[in-house]
DNA sequence: AATGAATGAGCCTTCATTCAT
DNA sequence: AATGAATGAAGGCTCATTCAT
């Protein structure tokens, strides 16, 4: 099991960091490895090649990142705590680890066909995730029946995506989690004024 | 002016379908000339170097999608149809232009800095336009009066941002546009099951 | 004649400028055309190519240059005189155009053989004028009968050389010309025909 | 030390070689690989670029050079012996090493100002050595006492380097070092006090 | 397993020169 | 005669990857 090499890990901390401060197309091999501790050609030892770093790291930080998401909003019995659960959690590890934060919500947006479609492997989980919220908000009638999940579901990967980004691009200068609340509040309630 | 410049527009749109291709970093600057009818140096005379493609590139579509957008909600009455109106021209430009819409969900999501800088210039100019809405139907009472415009604005921007990445990356293998009034009634709305 | 035709001598003064502050191989010739207050392709109205251009500079510049040494040292009577004469002209000229001083100093050291060629032409007539001297002075006895010509002139063009380019590399912060006597008078001792 | 790396002397000699046939502007990195036997890209693991090819190049090899002038002139007792030794040993070492005369008379020649800076750094141990014999010489009377050492030096710099130039420019068709005796001759005589 | 020196394909950019106007 | 936009060959340099040790 790659895990348990020191080495392996040594090499994703270090690509998340100086993938996050200088972009991917920055990041030359060498860079990454003087900065996990170990020679140029040591990584070809992990990993097939430059590309298959970056695919390994996101599918390791990813991995754990939906896996805790997972085990909070198993926690939450509603839907909708469920919900407040997931976009906590979300702005929660994402702060925690904002050189992870710069990696996902801008060096992963690749065009290459083949990348993409291994990111997208791993992103299915998280969907699949919020699937199961959803779905179980519509059984209990506590969301709309005739809500398109597939739209709902973008709509909240995208708002919680552009919340983490714009928090990243303005150099992480508050806090992300205060907005957890609110960002719950207006996916759930809308725009509309009831008053109307 | 460098709009009547034929060239300009000519590299320009070579460009566009060059990158959304191949993507910014196979798009060697000789592919983009030969797509365009000049040659390699002439590229040169209208662009400080590669990456200035990209960024001029850019502001000049998005200068005329955001135009496009402000035209479109200007003619509307209410914030409510002014917000349909800017969901479907959004999705309907990006649908007439499918080259363009791949360079701007993929290639542009790019980390170096100073590209960053460029495009959120540009891109502010729209925030403004969705700002001005919200306003407006918070004056009018149809939106809550105690909504967050920046967290609101997040949510539309990053939804709207999801459904054409997810579009885009489904080879547009659907109708966009059919979408605009299922994301709109979502935003609007909300998930709640009002019957609660 | 070309001498006549104001834009050729506009274009040699810039080059001299152009060429003095960036060196040869950093002076595009598109910077020298704007120096000159004339289009790119004009320059090829006069000149058949860049390296055209150094040695024509060469050929006018010094062209009159050794035209002034030949003036200035036909008036003295002796052959000591005549020396002294050429040693003042070749400083007051260089101090006069410290920017044609930079140009033959550095720049026309080029190892181009066709361009060695001209430059060397240009400067047979220089040593004429010194061989004049040097005959003069043994004819009369003021020289020593057994110099070797070829020799001394070289001791005498390299010393000069070796002066001036010291005086342009200390970015002439000291007056040149004094040093003529000087200098005149360390050559000269050496050569002096003890039976004087 | 990089004296043990062989690649670096190894691309050192095919620099002077290559460059002493086509000049240094027509000396391109991938001839001088091929010549020296490596690849491109192992050039840039020992210089920074290609200027730092020319400036290291002259810096060890001018270093040797003026190492081995200074042994000889060392041998020597009188100032005028080792003036000598130092025009003998000049001429010598260019005259076994053509390829590195053409580059040192002709190639080094640039007006770049940080190369002239670095090259006249080394050319200053040089003018050190000249100096000290010429301060012995005026101590034990054998030179007059009335001379300015800056422009004395300048002579014998400047006679040299004519003189070295001449020679390579003639394709070095006759004996250099037969010149020697010659022009120390002429300079001595100079410099010779009258009341020795 | 680990190293890191060496490789060499690949590409952006410059700039002397041309030529239609 | 004069222009200057356009050309395109050429080359310095980078960096992912390999392999002998």
């Amino acid at each position: 099991m790659k895990k348990n090499k020191p080495k392996y890990n040594q090499i994703i901390d270090a690509a998340v960091e100086i993938i996050a401060e200088n972009g991917y197309h920055s990041s030359q091999v060498s860079k990454i490895a003087k900065k996990a501790g170990v020679a140029d050609g040591t990584i070809y030892l992990y990993f097939k090649n430059k590309e298959d770093i970056l695919v390994s790291l996101f599918q390791q930080k990813m991995g754990s990142f939906i896996e805790k998401i997972e085990a909070e909003t198993t926690q939450k019995q509603t839907a909708d705590e469920k919900l407040l659960a997931l976009i906590k959690t979300h702005f929660q590890q994402l702060t925690a680890n904002h050189h992870l934060a710069i990696v996902t919500q801008l060096e992963l947006r690749q065009s290459k066909p083949d990348l993409r479609l291994k990111i997208n492997e791993v992103l299915k989980r998280y969907l699949v995730v919020i699937d199961q919220i959803l779905n179980e908000g519509i059984k209990d009638k506590s969301f709309r029946g005739d809500i398109n999940i597939r739209l709902v579901r973008q709509m909240i990967f995208g708002t919680l995506d552009e919340a983490v980004t714009n928090w990243v691009m303005k150099d992480q200068h508050y806090d992300l989690v205060d907005q957890a609340e609110e960002v719950h509040d207006l996916i759930v309630r809308g725009l509309t004024n009831r008053n109307n």
